[in-house]
DNA sequence: CTGAAAGCGCTTACAG
DNA sequence: CTGAAAGCGCTTACAG
């Protein structure tokens, strides 16, 4: 910039002054500077501008792993937000790693992110209070920090569970069962909270078991549906059924991002929701923030909808048992056609 | 930081010193200074050290749709390079625009990142010279830049075409389709080129309509066989077929990330490739060029595999009528078991 | 072992 | 309309 303005005979301000299109500058002085930015091939070192403006107008985006389809479209929602704002993106994985998470988000900070959007780790996130003090606006996704007030933008996962186990109850279901590894992981605990809250809305007592499945228990359970917590233990409770050959006496139900539902294939029922629109949710969290948004924490709950895709299979024989469904539950929204693939228990 | 050096009462150089970990520091000073740093919550911006130092160990990662499951596993291996480097990532999606494309990579030049990985959109890339001798180096990847020398990352898709048509011939196929849309890309056209090749060397003849399927016109065709050249149209190959009732008469084999063939489903062949072992390679080009390499331009090719997953679902009658696999050409790899659902044209 | 000065490339606040 | 000076927060190159 000083040799544009050399070049130019003109002094820093005016070459700053032309770069910013800022007022009060002569045509013909313009030109001048136009002409020997190009000369030079002159480029604006934003990295400067931004050490004296203060601003960086750059976000982090800290998820478990970026090339997981979930946390990748949770990413895209970010930065669609961000765009508008002519914000760019930090983006890193954690591998669910606390010590990772704490490096990566401390190293954005250093380099002065306006704002953090981060999946958290099960770590605790005490290193991030006097960064959130100086200033970096900061939003959990996916899942709430342990012992931390901030803005969070969550999956209503209760609502999930009770919606669809009310739906398989009103399907006939009454042996109904849960199968999603650790119990105590933020999600497993939020699907159960909605699975008792759904079981004892309808009068129906739970035997224990039938919320520590494996896949393995499944097939010795008498469960006759069966509610899953991941993509992974829904693909292999529907594998462990078709193997046995048993796929048409237990209902699978899915929790998922939109695409599970593709992704299990045709006549499956999954809970589903849009990452995307997760990570849109939390950028909006973000970025009133950033626009001054001072009141107290607040938090976002993304709804997931009922989905079941393509044809379905089942037994004429299994078909014959099952009763006429009965009236919906308020709560449930009312299919347009009852599936048959929920049979009699 | 000048405030630490008060607090102390020592010079800014001595807390540079204590902060970088510099040697010749008295324990008693390092101590007075942590403490101050303590004290006043200090903590380093890098943003500001990077301008002083030239570098910025930060590059950008610019690809379609950061939501996409194929670019988030490139950059997903981008990532894994990068970490072990101490380099962040800058990331963004194009949408295909290259508008934005240029709109995205500009700012990322102008925030002086010291490289940038881009999967090209269809414009021109003139914009991107000054940058690149303004010593930003800058690697391609998945697909080539028109008219530009430059790093490029790629997938080997005329290999994998050959494969993929050289095994279905052994398995007995003679008329065998493409169908990929818009045969002008720059996947499609190194697919047909490898489509022709391994044509040409079993001394096949090729309708020229085989390979210009619609998959309306896939269920009129005469082909037995259909390469597909990308994920959509896999799925909707499969869909049509099944619709029809008629996928046990044309073999369908799809081309793409290690994943299309788990989403397919079982009894699916694909010649499928890992996009993250692709980031991975072009984060090794790039960062050979920030290592010091000054050679000319390189090309790398990631090369796809067959998989055939799962159980396989083929009429009796359709296997009586299939002859027993001849011995496969030299460039095919024998598969263990053969595909049973490869029948006789 | 410690420090005063200059400078990275830009903008801010003030004069003319 | 234009410019000289100071400063953003740090490091580099040199003295003591």
């Amino acid at each position: 910039m000083k040799d544009v303005a050399y070049q130019a005979g003109v002094a820093l301000k005016t070459v700053s002054r032309v770069v910013n299109g800022e007022p009060g500058v002569t045509p013909e002085t313009a030109n001048r500077v136009l002409g020997a930015i190009q000369e030079l091939g002159f480029r604006r070192n934003d990295s400067a501008r931004l050490l004296r403006t203060g601003r960086t107008t750059t976000i982090g985006f800290i998820s478990d792993n970026w090339g997981d389809r979930e946390h990748a479209a949770l990413g895209r929602g970010v930065e669609e937000v961000a765009r508008e704002r002519g914000f760019l993106i930090f983006a890193g994985s954690t591998d669910r790693d606390p010590a990772r998470e704490k490096q990566l988000a401390l190293s954005l900070c250093a380099r002065r992110i306006d704002g953090l959007i981060i999946v958290p780790t099960q770590g605790d996130h005490d290193y991030l209070l006097s960064e959130i003090e100086a200033g970096i606006a900061t939003v959990f996704a996916l899942r709430p920090p342990l012992r931390l007030a901030a803005d969070v933008a969550l999956v209503d996962e209760r609502g999930a569970a009770r919606t669809a186990i009310a739906d398989l109850i009103a399907h006939g279901h009454r042996r109904i069962g849960y199968l999603g590894g650790d119990r105590a992981s933020y999600r497993s605990a939020e699907l159960l909270h909605g699975y008792d809250a759904a079981m004892a809305a309808a009068g129906l007592a739970v035997d224990e078991a039938w919320t520590r499945l494996t896949p393995e228990r499944l097939l010795n359970s008498t469960v006759t549906a069966v509610l899953c917590g991941s993509r992974e233990y829904a693909a292999l409770a529907l594998r462990t059924l078709a193997t046995a050959g048993r796929s048409r006496e237990v209902s699978v139900v899915g929790f998922g991002d939109f695409d599970l539902a593709e992704y299990l294939g045709l006549g499956v029922t999954v809970m589903a929701y849009d990452s995307a629109e997760l990570g849109r949710a939390a950028a909006d969290l973000l970025f009133a923030r950033l626009d001054g948004y001072t009141g107290p924490p607040r938090q976002v709950h993304v709804k997931a909808r009922l989905v079941s895709i393509g044809s379905v299979d089942v037994s004429p024989a299994h078909l014959a048992r099952a009763p006429s469904p009965g009236a919906p539950s308020p709560d449930v929204p009312s299919p347009d056609v009852p599936s048959p693939r929920r049979g009699q228990p």
